[in-house]
DNA sequence: GGTAATTGACTTGTCTGACAAATGATGCTG
DNA sequence: CAGCATCATTTGTCAGACAAGTCAATTACC
């Protein structure tokens, strides 16, 4: 199977892709005004048609709002989808701000010990698979590489997954988007980064234990760690 | 200010809410097409145009992607946002699956707690000003009517607020859907629902001490206590 | 003179019809 | 039988028009 390069991004999505980083990264404020339909489109050189569908998807995503008369405005901040897969995506693309990495990693610090727990109450053989997979994977690619961050991730997702609550389970994607961030992150401005592969192989065994509060702790460990690493990179 | 009404729906929201609903109630399963954008628009009644920005919106919440020549294909459940606004909103509009119900509560229970706690390491006055007013319409309107309900709902928002994370705050939405759906189902189903203003005055307090451990636990005692009185009523 | 209804103009919303681009399926070729 | 070229179908994009909505100025009326 020729690993299928994702086909390049619809215009529409593309366009909204373009406007979704304007606005996270703060060159369009909340409040602001992004000028007519025709206006717009016409500067940017594609028809009203691919713009009016880009402007749906980012209402969808609660970035922005739009009536007659009054134009297309950016909503207030609190309105934001931030757990959109797509917006935490295009929050990624450049440099998001220090603080919302803070909340990114605290709500991992609330969901994932959480998540270990039910996970280890509730886990199928499929899913300790799937984990054994994941560790498998980081084991052999290494986190420097594009395969061993998606086996991280999937191991992540895996428990997520384990804990059998589809409530939790979407937030997989957030936390995906958070655990790609942190190697990323440590990659970029550490040159040994210390290898977690021990604290993930510790967590799937706690949670293979059926043991609920060991394997939340274990979780917890993990983070810590985690952040830690980061920590020390920030100063 | 005449409360204003929210403006009809407009043809492309009004459809995809249609389909949306149509997919979340299990009318179209997951791998299901929808068929082309030409016939189903004509058998809707609507342009190409109007059906086509409904789908847009679809997709950027994750329930259906479309590519050409294969169609418009509902995506499986997992990869639906199940945490929008808009698709929480489409879910309640029926009855929900039990299980679901359950998921969303046990979010609840590890959201709010850790929520709260923070809340009370950071919360300033204003947020117990916000917290006191969304009190006194609780008190004034109680949990039967609407403007009841919506103080409830600000209650439970204001607290995700003071907590200062605003990754958690983007789940207030979610939560507010969950806090919306138990008063519905207990008046629906109870003939005389308990009071809950003791245990949400309680919490209010338990923040205001700045005590993280006190208020977490008490947020776990009033999501224990609006749990029971849904087991009771279920059976 | 101030307030409410009316009109007007501008912008988003919807429709129509056409062409471009992508892709799954078909059938050909080695 | 595998791989490749072709084709037909469907989504994607475009252009232009009209409908519906909303804000603002203007007018009418008290």
């Amino acid at each position: 199977m020729p690993d299928r390069v994702p086909s390049p991004l619809r215009l529409h999505m593309s366009l909204a892709r373009d406007l979704g980083i304007a606005i996270l990264s703060g060159h369009h404020l909340p409040g602001d005004n992004l000028g007519g339909e025709v206006e717009r489109s016409g500067t940017l050189g594609v028809s009203r048609t691919a713009y009016r569908e880009a402007i749906r998807i980012l209402v969808a995503k609660g970035l922005v709002e739009s009536k007659p008369k009054a134009g297309t405005h950016v909503t207030p901040r609190k309105r934001w989808n931030l757990l959109d897969a797509d917006v935490l995506d295009w929050m990624f693309s450049g440099t998001p701000g220090e603080q919302f990495i803070h909340d990114l990693f605290e709500l991992r610090g609330v969901i994932e010990p959480a998540a270990a727990a039910f996970a280890a109450e509730r886990h199928t053989t499929g899913h300790l698979e799937t984990m054994d997979q994941a560790l498998a994977g980081m084991r052999e690619f290494g986190l420097s590489n594009a395969e061993g961050q998606k086996a991280d991730q999937n191991f992540h997702t895996a428990i997520l997954d384990a804990a059998g609550n589809e409530a939790l389970a979407s937030l997989a994607s957030s936390i995906g988007a958070a655990v790609r961030w942190t190697t990323r992150f440590k990659l970029n401005h550490s040159p040994l980064p210390r290898d977690p592969l021990i604290e993930h192989e510790a967590l799937r065994d706690a949670i293979a234990t059926r043991d609920p509060a060991f394997a939340s702790a274990t979780m917890r460990e993990l983070l810590t760690l985690a952040l830690n690493d980061m920590a020390i990179v920030l100063g």
